[in-house]
DNA sequence: TCCTTTTCTCGTCATCATGACGATAATCCA
DNA sequence: TGGATTATCGTCATGATGACGAGAAAAGGA
């Protein structure tokens, strides 16, 4: 039985908040095709690897770090057989939540890297769309799972996490309301006991990501 | 540059709602590997073809049809270096929702094809995990979309809606409440002004899908 | 024709989640 | 010591939901 040839890469949306806005890791591209062009980044699945295994060493590579606190899944596959000048490509884009913590950009195999705030960015091959989709995937996923917690360290307070929800929603949310959705509603947090030091204003309890899968009631978003 | 070779298939989970529940179509193999067990309908993705074309043509090849009504979305690709003996292949999976209607089922393929009831099925390859994810993603976008339409004729009651929500979440639904919900959400269903006829009990007025994207707010199980 | 059965459709009520906002608590800083 | 700042708790009106009652409109049988 005789089959068409693909080659099979991962790309990678890679999403933090930094200066209270949702941005995305890029990468100038080092190689041709599309070289010296902006791009998410990612590479070649190897011969022996599987796809989250591929994904989590891509994103080690241009981060230098998955550590605790993160958070990986796979997004969707992309296949327009005319993507990639290079012949027949398929994609498997995943998504990649980090807190803002020292990350140092540093890509191997890419000339340079850089945090950029989401939006229209005129990216090489199809990246604008994989990106969107990974931002929308995003979006929604804060709706219904604890994933907030991804984006900031392992302790955090309400307000920490309620600005998690401001910048990748883009809308404002009142702290008051905030606050009690996100103590009353189980799994969602769970106090450490600790409490901020040092910062101006009443100090905060500190929190932990908590343990459901689902947020039941989900916090819905106003927009849609 | 030289990368690693793959194969690249499409893998259907298509369901419907018979007899109550929520079944898959399964074919039979009719070549190696797994000779003569049960698997998800699928193949190869041609060499000019895009991904969801490829899906919608294996539909069509095993089910005579991908009429309106009809739904069909990516689920995700699944790649460990394994999962196939011929060598690497990685696999997108489709998920399609089709109303029960005439659907014959008769592959071209296959040695047989045939409807059975979701659960531990013990599939090929790794469709049982495939179909999991595919029964999880239709039942969770029940809850947030008006997709329940697509296992329904163009036409339908309200009745018949929930029926489908029953055979998906495996719950039973007052009909009452499940009316006022329907009826009252917008983009949910839009009325035509036709009711039924001939059927017992009073006649059910008439509906069509609604033009919503997402359903606000959103109709969600109890379960999870 | 009349009654029963069946199913659809509309209402009622208590409860819960939510948005809007007031008020108090606990820290830092001048 | 007295703001300024931020966290936390409370109140209230509104809207969505689950539980359930009751009427409306057909089919079918005596």
């Amino acid at each position: 039985m005789s089959y068409p040839v693909f080659a099979v890469t991962v790309d990678l949306v890679v999403l933090t908040v930094r200066e209270g806005e949702l941005q995305v890791l890029l990468v100038r591209r080092g190689c041709e095709p599309f070289l010296g062009e902006w791009a998410l980044p990612g590479g070649f699945v190897l011969a022996d690897e599987d796809l989250p295994t591929a994904a989590r060493r891509e994103l080690a590579e241009e981060t230098g770090l998955d550590g605790p606190g993160g958070h990986l899944e796979q997004i969707a596959s992309y296949g327009d057989p005319d993507r990639d000048p290079r012949g027949r490509v398929v994609t498997v884009a995943y998504l990649a939540l980090l807190p803002d913590l020292p990350t140092p950009t540093a890509g191997t195999d890419a000339a340079e890297a850089e945090w950029r705030p989401v939006g229209e960015l005129g990216l090489a091959f199809d990246h604008d769309r994989i990106l969107a989709d990974g931002v929308e995937r995003a979006r929604s996923k804060l709706e219904y799972t604890p994933l907030a917690a991804a984006f900031c360290p392992p302790e955090f307070t309400i307000a920490a996490l309620r600005q998690v929800y401001e910048a990748v929603w883009g809308e404002t949310i009142d702290p008051r309301n905030f606050h009690r959705k996100a103590t009353s509603t189980p799994g969602f947090v769970s106090a450490t006991g600790a409490s901020t030091e040092g910062e101006p204003g009443r100090p905060a309890r500190l929190f932990r990501r908590g343990e459901a899968a689902v947020l039941n009631p989900p916090l819905l978003r106003r927009g849609a």
